[in-house]
This record gives structure tokens, C-alpha cells and sequence, in this order.
RNA sequence: GGAGAAAUGGCAGAGUGGUCGAAUGCACCAGUCUUGAAAACUGGCGAGGGUCACACCUCCGGGGGUUCGAAUCCCUCUUUCUCCGCCA
């Protein structure tokens, strides 16, 4: 969530920045500046009502002392008038405090200069473009039915085992797989990210932390009997890490990587698009994230997106990156780039990654600050990316990988996997 | 799952109704002494809100209550420890 004070020192410019997402932001900008200043009117009146009564309550305690009872009654009858006032004062506070939350939940985060404006996926800018399409023989399958023709991916088994969107992976997939995740997380410890296992389940204060809650608990399975939610993506265990935590700008920056499944109930959407591995309720996902100091985060985002192309250079894979334009830039995010795997049997690109910086965002949210060195605390800046997600990285090495002996595996996992080829 | 104990500042640890935002020790910062360091001594040292700065308000695991007044009493939740049970 934005900070009230910055929209109040930069309204027209969050008004016309928030412009390119295609939304008019001024009316909740504007109610949100006044019920602040509301807020803040009855916390002075509330704070100076405390004080009268604390005042009094030490003139009665030493009253007792001093053994003049009939005089500390008499201010004792004077308090319940300060009681009742601050009563209704705490009362009008929380209302105003509620009603400021509502509104500031509401208000995405403020795009970076540079984003695109646009309004669907079409208007994203390209930014980067590498690797050859393979030429493929005739009659190259899409992965689905490379899956099935070489008996590595089952989905009517996860049909019956559990439902839709839950596929096993069997023999060399299942190998091909941890291949890959092994692989990721080595490129990422060695460039120094440290490597973490975090909880598949998170509780309430968690969702709320990375902004999953109030809004949108749809997204994730919740297990009701302990009031846990199934993470929809490490970012969720792994940014609560740093709620309510005060680093010292030494710490800074902070670069953890960790591999999860991921769990998204995504609901209703089926067809062509959604095909085999290309969406599904339960998949694995290796994560980036990072803590930085508010002047470094551009060029740490920088950093990460030239570490997740160095993974996609060394798998060989077509991509290409988009900066995401207005419009399609997730809620709490200032600048995005998507990283795409051309699929060429399904003749598509397919999402594999996406690289956010959220500045301040999240961390006013989670209360992550550091001292800076004026001794002021100050809102860190978060970043992420997935480095990467498995199923369509999967989906793109079987695609474009394959021949018409069988599927060859990429030469830098060939000492994951101890195998060349899936025939 | 059952029984019991506990949760206080960076850490340790006092405090059971009123000058307690909280003793003391360690750690940390500054200074004195010293060629330098250590030791010793002196001073400072939690957080959030608010203010130009003060004042002032809030915070002793979370939430609620009793009271003129709560770290202290009551209710509730969470977590930790000990013992028993179960278990990869």
C-alpha cells in the first residue's frame, strides 16, 4: 500500500502516473488525504484527553497517599466525563482509520516513468529478444502429447488422484524436473543468493503481508479447519520474512532464493491455452527475492534480469522480455519485466518469469524498514522474480528440444539429469 | 492429544495496583586517562506517533475486560519450555 504522506506531497503526480493503468485515482487519492486528516485531528484530541486523565490519576494516586480521600473522590467523580469522551473518541478514530485502510488497499502501486501506457498484454514493450526458433521436423508434437508418447507426464493419473491441473511426473520427467530445480537454485546460490526453505503454508497476517488478503483469498487454496493458506508462490513465506523487522542499512542488500511448489486455484479457466502444463493448480517454482536500500533497487532489478537471461542463454532457449505496459503491471508493482520461452510446437509464447520491482509497496505493508544513516527509519524496497517456473520451462525444453528420435536435454542439465536424451 | 510453567528493552534479568517506559548487569556509542590498545572512570543508550523543536500520546507476546489508575488483577488467543502419549 502507498504511504498517505506521499500522496499527499505528490498527488497530481501519483494521479497521472496511476493514469497509464488506466484508472482515475483522484477521488480515493483525495478522500484518502481527507480522512487522514481527520485521523490525525482526533488523535490530537484524543492524546489530550489521555493526558488530562493521566494527569488526574496521578493527582488522585498521591491524594490517597496524602490521606485525602473526600478530595480524590472529588476528582475521581471529574474522570468518568474524560472516560466516556475518550471512548467515543477511540470509536471515531477507528472509523476513520478503517475507512483510510479500505481506500489505500484499493490504490495499486505507482507505475515507474518508463512503464509503457497500454492496456492489455498486446501493448507491452519489447525489450529484448535471444536465441534461434528451431526448426522442427514434420509432425512435432506440443508437449502434452510429447508427455504422453514417452510416458514422462501423467495428467489423467492426477485427475483421479486428486483433480484437474495436477499432473505426475513419472521416470525421466520426474528426474527432468529436479533436474532443473537443482540447476536453478545452483545458478542462484552462486550468484549470491542464499538459499532458503520456507513454510507451504501460510497463515492470516502472512496473506495480508504480501497483499493476497483481504482481496483476492480466491487465488489460494485455504485450509479452513486451521485457517492456513496454501501459497500461491514463495514470494508470499518469503517476503514475511522481513515483516516487522528493522534492519540496519548494513544488512542491505538481502538476496535469498528458494524453491516451492506452488498452489493456485485459478478458477475457471479452461481450453486450448490451458493445456497441459501451460496452467495448472499445483506447480514448482524456484523464487528471487531481494531487500535493497530505496537508491539501489533499479539497478539491483537490472541485476536480476540479466541473471535470470543468463539461465535462459545457458538452457538455450528462445525468449524473449516485455516490459509490461499500465496497464497489464501487477497491482503492487512499480516496474515489471516478463520473460516468454517461444513454444514452437504449441506456436506461442509462454510467461516463464517475471521480474518486479515493488519499491516501497510491500514494505510499508509488512513494516520492513531499515536506519538510514541519519538514524530514521526508512521503508526498504522489495524486489522478486521467479528464476524460474518449471512447468513451462518443461514445456519449452520438450517442445523445442525435441527430434524425431526423442527429446534431447539441454547440455548444462545433462549432469542433473545423467541422462541426453528422453526416448 | 493430556498435565504443568513461562513470555519484560540487542541479550540476560528485577519488578504483583499509583512518581515504572521500567532497577541491575552485559553489549553498544561518546569522552577522560594512554604513544596506541585494554582496563578503569564519566556520560549516553528501546520503539512508534506527534512537533520547527518541545509538550503530549501509545507500546512490558496478541486481543478484550476490571479500575480514577494495569507490566502487575480477570478472560481469551498465540508461542516457548518441562513431563507423558503419539509419530516421519
Amino acid at each position: 500500500m502507498l504511504q498517505v504522506a506521499f500522496l499527499r506531497d505528490h498527488k497530481q503526480d501519483v494521479i497521472s502516473r496511476l493514469a497509464k493503468r488506466n484508472i482515475d485515482a483522484a477521488d480515493d487519492i483525495n478522500k484518502a488525504i481527507d480522512l487522514d486528516e481527520d485521523r490525525r485531528t482526533i488523535q490530537t484530541k484524543l492524546d489530550n484527553t489521555k493526558a488530562e486523565s493521566n494527569t488526574l490519576s496521578k493527582e488522585i494516586g498521591s491524594l490517597f497517599k496524602a490521606g485525602q480521600v473526600q478530595k480524590a473522590n472529588v476528582l475521581k467523580a471529574k474522570t468518568t466525563e474524560l472516560k466516556e469522551t475518550t471512548k467515543s473518541l477511540e470509536q471515531e478514530l477507528n472509523l476513520k482509520v478503517e475507512a483510510l485502510n479500505e481506500l489505500l488497499y484499493k490504490i495499486p502501486n505507482v507505475p515507474n516513468t518508463i512503464v509503457p501506457s497500454g492496456n492489455t498484454d498486446e501493448d507491452n514493450e519489447e525489450t529484448f529478444r535471444e536465441g534461434e526458433i528451431p526448426q522442427l521436423y514434420d509432425g512435432a508434437l506440443p508437449h502434452w502429447e510429447l508427455a504422453k508418447k514417452y510416458d514422462i507426464i501423467d495428467f489423467e493419473l492426477g485427475n483421479k488422484i486428486t483433480g484437474a491441473g495436477f499432473p505426475v511426473y513419472k521416470g525421466k520427467g520426474a528426474r527432468l524436473q529436479r533436474a532443473l530445480i537443482t540447476y536453478f537454485l545452483d545458478k542462484n546460490t552462486e550468484a549470491g543468493y542464499t538459499e532458503y526453505q520456507v513454510p507451504h503454508l501460510v497463515n492470516e497476517a502472512s496473506g495480508f503481508g504480501t497483499g493476497q488478503l483481504p482481496d483476492k483469498e480466491g487465488q489460494m487454496y485455504h485450509v479452513t479447519a486451521d485457517n492456513l493458506y496454501l501459497i500461491p508462490t514463495a514470494e508470499v513465506p518469503a517476503t514475511n520474512i522481513f515483516r516487522d523487522t528493522l534492519l540496519n542499512e548494513s544488512d542491505l542488500p538481502i538476496s535469498i532464493t528458494g524453491y516451492t511448489p506452488c498452489f493456485r486455484r485459478e478458477a475457471g479457466s479452461y481450453g486450448a491455452h490451458v493445456r497441459g502444463l501451460n496452467r495448472l493448480h499445483q506447480f514448482d517454482k524456484v523464487e528471487i527475492l531481494r531487500v535493497e536500500h530505496p537508491d539501489n533497487s533499479y539497478k539491483a532489478l537490472d541485476g536480476m534480469v540479466e541473471h535470470v537471461k543468463g539461465i535462459l542463454n545457458e538452457l538455450k532457449l528462445p525468449y524473449r522480455i516485455l516490459k509490461l505496459c499500465g496497464g497489464d503491471l501487477g497491482f503492487t508493482s512499480a516496474l515489471t519485466y516478463d520473460f516468454e520461452v517461444f513454444s514452437t510446437a504449441q506456436d506461442r509464447w509462454l510467461e516463464i518469469s517475471s521480474v518486479s520491482n515493488f519499491e516501497t509497496f510491500q514494505a510499508n505493508r509488512l513494516k520492513l524498514r531499515f536506519k538510514n544513516s541519519e538514524g530514521k527509519n526508512e521503508l526498504c524496497h522489495t524486489l522478486n522474480g521467479s528464476s524460474l517456473a518449471l512447468p513451462r520451462v518443461l514445456a519449452g525444453i520438450l517442445e523445442n528440444y525435441q527430434t524425431e528420435e526423442g527429446i534431447k536435454v539441454p547440455e548444462v542439465l545433462i549432469p542433473y539429469t545423467g541422462f541426453d536424451m528422453i526416448s
